[in-house]
DNA sequence: GGTGTATAGTTTACATGCAAACTATTTAGC
DNA sequence: GCTAAATAGTTTGCATGTAAACTATACACC
């Protein structure tokens, strides 16, 4: 069972090559879809959560500016002033003024790591459950090819 | 050089699994990113190309319904919507009504097919050029990899 | 010290995604 | 034939993504 089955498309695809990018473009929206509905129950979406989890392992006591935010998940700065709109209405993260005050720093709340907390020990669990199929050895192969690819864009 | 570095995180990931999904989410980010620049030229998304793509390859002569398009695309049917309102606003798709009345039929138009042609010949190369340090073995690995996963969602 | 440049963040307009509630049409069951 | 259920498409409200134009601040250089 193939992406092409999945899909119930009529035609094979035109080259490996091809089938591979729609391969890496298919998996990971089943693997967004999946991830949405995890957290759900926690209020949460995906991206969030992702915010929050930079924040608690790599932002220390004075937290990431909006600029390291915007690298640290490949999306446009502009981008990052609404995702921490929203998440400062439901008091998760908050913004600081840096002594440079250009710099908004942000920090999750005491509410926000109460969260993350209960989020991120399933959220460990349910990676585990679902990567459980792959052997270590391909897991390593596919980091290293999804890695040539990136080096090569 | 691999996702730690690109990102500048300050620890290593947890585990090899959430490694594997971040380089599937992350390479699969920069594949896109580098599609919609590649479709500008021709004044298309990445979506819109792949869902002239599927009405091409699979629309035969009647086309296809919204609804096996929004299958296709892995796409809620309410996004379909106005993908093709779009579409048909710059003439590059047209509804029709199917004898059941529920459906519509959606076809290129000349003008759509005209512009596939050219976008198409191209991305094929651009495919081609992205894919080339990954040997044959490897995207046949990668593709076994990634519908394991998500035969496992 | 003043000016030009670089950087951070925001705003706007738009494309894409979702869920849920809605309309229209067809089909299934009686 | 009539009613209920299923299916297709649309609308609404919202989250996430972009690019481009904007404001505010800091820095570099004279």
């Amino acid at each position: 069972m193939g992406l092409k089955e999945e899909l119930g498309l009529s035609k094979d695809f035109i080259s490996t090559e091809h089938e591979g990018l729609l391969n890496l473009y298919y998996t990971t929206v089943c693997l967004k879809k999946r991830a949405a509905g995890f957290f759900v129950p926690y209020g949460l979406t995906d991206v969030q959560f992702n915010l929050m989890m930079m924040l608690k392992h790599h932002g220390g006591s004075k937290g990431l500016s909006q600029a390291r935010l915007s690298e640290m998940m490949m999306v446009n700065r502009a981008n990052v002033t609404g995702l921490i709109d929203r998440l400062e209405k439901l008091e998760i993260a908050q913004r600081t003024v840096a002594e440079d005050r250009r710099y908004n720093m942000i920090q999750l709340t005491a509410k926000g790591k109460k969260l993350l907390e209960k989020a991120d020990t399933a959220y460990g669990k349910e990676v585990q459950q679902v990567m459980s199929v792959i052997s270590e050895a391909d897991m390593k192969r596919l980091i290293k090819t999804c890695g040539k690819i990136r080096a090569n864009l």
